[in-house]
DNA sequence: CGGTTAGTTGAGTGCATTCAATCCCAGTGG
DNA sequence: CCACTGGGATTGAATGCACTCAACTAACCG
């Protein structure tokens, strides 16, 4: 995946003055977990994070993955980080200082507006998301996740019907609300529909329409 | 419901400023229909609001009930409501502008602030909820949400473990993500718990820690 | 007093889960 | 070079939980 829009809602002059430092993580390792004094915020330049709510008993809730030029990391609840942020893949980021961002984002009127529409746009595409996992079935919420995916890579200019999915079945579980088989099972269904063919490491969707039709239910690109 | 904290984060004079008029809604009607042109923002004075989003074939997710002192209604997408807000009880609101209320919030640096603090605690509800309509069972879901519902009585200052149930079994339904027969024998399964008796109206909490215990994979109060 | 709506409960079905077996591939060491 | 190993993915079989459909009750309202 490619590193541009390395800025986002920021700009980047506004960007040094923030700087802290980059680093890099190894895939499966954790940029910060849950319970955690609230350390840096995170904008991710290349590579996945998985950001998630852990359960005592081990069950897990991915409430969102992370691309390149996103924030991540921002939400805390009392001095803590608020949920897990784990690497997908291996992931290169830039650590902002909390401490200086909030005092920046305070101090500069246009960015705490910035600050409060993209934490608006995380509220609805969450709220999206719920209703996949709240009402769909598991085919459904499969073909919206790969509808979500398109959207994605197809904002960034990566035109074309080739999805890399560089998470597991596991985890594309943990973020629909299914067990990993199932997800699987969803896949394969999809696949015997003539909706997508299925590589390695990627999906490549072959009935675009098809696909939109099973997570019309949806519908966030339609309008 | 009592009509306190009618303020909530705007000050009391702010609000007048921002004073349009007040308006009631009768139990079932809209307050605003996803789609239609934003118009504008409502603070509820008394009743409960369910804030939804509802699928083409007429299937439905509750993404939150809103009470007195809460705004909703401000998320728009292209200039339209994205979501619709149903009256469950009837309701009592102010409606504000919502440019002027945009202008307001963008002139006054510390409102801007509120507004984003309040975005980041609504960003953080819908996660924990997602987690729940995601993860766990029907009987673990009916408890998490009395226990939202007993946290949220008791930040108002109403104590004691009578909880009001004005939303009926379809609406608890479409917010657990389950069908209404289903929130009902959830019910049913506490009542012969004995960790809750249910009247008429109303939820009696016999057995609060074992409620808790339920619903412990959230735990979002026990911190 | 009928008519309507909310809630509960039963019976049967179906979809997702659990448990397990197999496959494939990448990495490793003999 | 190839056997060995471990993790991810797929698929089968059986279970179980939530759903559907339906009956019935209770409350409310004309």
């Amino acid at each position: 995946v490619k590193a541009h829009n390395v800025c986002g809602p920021l700009g980047q002059d506004r960007q040094r003055e923030l700087y802290e430092g980059r680093q890099t993580w190894r895939k499966r390792e954790f940029l910060f977990r849950a319970g955690d004094p609230a350390g840096p915020v995170f904008k991710i330049i290349t590579g996945i994070v998985a950001v998630a709510k852990r359960l005592p008993d081990g069950r897990r809730q991915i409430l969102g993955f992370f691309y390149p030029g996103e924030l991540c990391g921002y939400l805390e609840t009392e001095g803590r980080y608020t949920y897990e942020g784990e690497a997908i893949t291996d992931v290169w980021a830039c650590s902002f200082s909390r401490a200086r961002f909030k005092a920046f984002t305070a101090a500069h009127r246009d960015l705490a507006e910035i600050v409060s529409a993209t934490l608006a746009r995380k509220l609805e595409s969450v709220s999206t998301h719920m209703t996949v996992v709240g009402q769909l079935s598991s085919v459904e919420r499969a073909a919206a996740f790969l509808c979500e995916l398109k959207a994605h890579y197809e904002e960034r200019g990566l035109k074309g019907s080739t999805l890399a999915l560089p998470m597991t079945r596991d985890d594309i579980g943990d973020y629909l609300g299914v067990r990993m088989e199932t997800a699987s099972r969803a896949f394969s269904v999809l696949k015997r529909l003539g909706i997508i063919d299925i590589t390695d490491t990627a999906v490549i969707v072959t009935n675009s329409a098809g696909l939109a039709a099973l997570a019309r239910p949806i519908a966030s690109h339609d309008a």
